[in-house]
DNA sequence: AATTTTTTTTAGTCTAGCCTAAATCTTATA
DNA sequence: TATAAGATTTAGGCTAGACTAAAAAAAATT
């Protein structure tokens, strides 16, 4: 049984080793947490005491498979959490993270698949993350970016890559969500820039915004 | 903003206020929470200088009306939590508390009252407790018990004043719940043993049943 | 290769919330 | 009313999880 901070490291190193290769530096963890680099090394003993993270001094750590675990039934339950706040107790995208952040260390796996069944067994949540089923698994869909569309092929808004509520009302503003139509017009050499097409509206939208917008083909 | 332990604190310390007379007593929280009187005296001075409650020193404790505030909001979100639990998560009424004991601590205000619309504004608990509204207002039901009832009126279960597992599954194997027809039969003399009428089925229950079951004439 | 910069760890503190043991106050009883 | 019993508080410790400042290691730069 974990307490909530050792779940928010685990759940921390998790995202991000998904996005780096190899160990999970410490400065990193330290920079996620908000907390300072002396006290993650702290907290990174205590999960190596607990075979959670393998770790070696000044290496970093990367989970074992009791840590990935772990990391996973807080992920599942941050995400039915979500998908549960946006569907049924009117939130929007941008307010869920927060609470889910709280809801996602209650310990009842009644309350969790009991969750997912009322939900009707979602796949993904509200921003089009994944979300891992009973068993932990979770299929990994290798969306591309809005960014790596090629110009006039057509693709739909499948999730978003920044979950920042900033970045969510900037799409909200836009009328841009999950399961709206994209399509790139056309790409402006000199700043980067892309013209597209969302649902009904042209409009513009900078390379940034453009690399955090996850397109199905 | 409260801490975990705090919100438990003053959760106890209305709860006993409401039974006994008078300041609350150290000893009285210990029992309730499961500490030692000596972390008791350390958090009743804690709470004091948070103004949450009035503490003289061996003379116990009690709420503020800050104080009281708080403990209703904690009291309204576990009420509505179990609520949630039973109407749409499939968990029986001896299953809730505990999950219920740690969504109570989820703080949003916008969660709580979102999840109170959803459940249609519910006004009493999976056990007949009354639920603190959106100003933490709370009719107290003067109900009467079961033991109190005369013989040959008939009433309805509207609550139960013992909470625990054991006594609520106790009900269900006799099919009385929240509800359920009642009526006295016979009081027996001997042992004050009560033979009642409960839905269709005539039965025996003792004393100490009869005084945990709440009834609407 | 030497040196500087950056990262990481260690050492020592702090607070919340618990504990035990001992002291003190209140209440009950002789 | 004196004393015993019970309740409460104080004193001193412990652990988790944070911190700062200093030391040590690794990485980058000259």
């Amino acid at each position: 049984m974990q307490t909530l901070s050792t779940e928010d490291y685990l759940k921390a190193i998790y995202h991000v080793s998904q996005t780096t290769s190899g160990a999970v530096a410490t400065t990193r963890i330290a920079k996620q947490i908000g907390a300072k680099p002396s006290s993650v090394t702290d907290m990174f003993k205590k999960l190596s005491d607990q075979e959670l993270v393998k770790y070696q001094k000044y290496q970093g750590v990367s989970l074992t498979s009791e840590g990935v675990k772990t990391a996973l039934r807080i992920i599942r339950k941050h995400r039915l959490w979500e998908s549960f706040l946006v569907s049924h107790l009117n939130f929007n995208w941008d307010e869920v993270h927060q609470v889910a952040e709280q809801l996602e260390h209650i310990q009842s796996e009644k309350l969790t698949n009991e969750l997912e069944r009322f939900l009707d067994y979602p796949t993904h949540d509200p921003h089009g993350d994944p979300i891992p089923n009973r068993a932990l698994f979770m299929k990994t869909d290798n969306n591309i970016l809005l960014a790596e569309l090629p110009v006039n092929k057509a693709g739909v808004c499948v999730g978003v890559k920044d979950n920042s509520s900033d970045f969510l009302r900037y799409l909200d503003r836009r009328q841009i969500g999950i399961g709206t139509p994209l399509q790139v017009l056309h790409r402006e050499d000199f700043d980067e820039s892309l013209h597209i097409q969302a649902g009904n509206s042209t409009l513009m939208i900078t390379k940034k915004t453009a690399e955090n917008i996850y397109i199905k083909p």
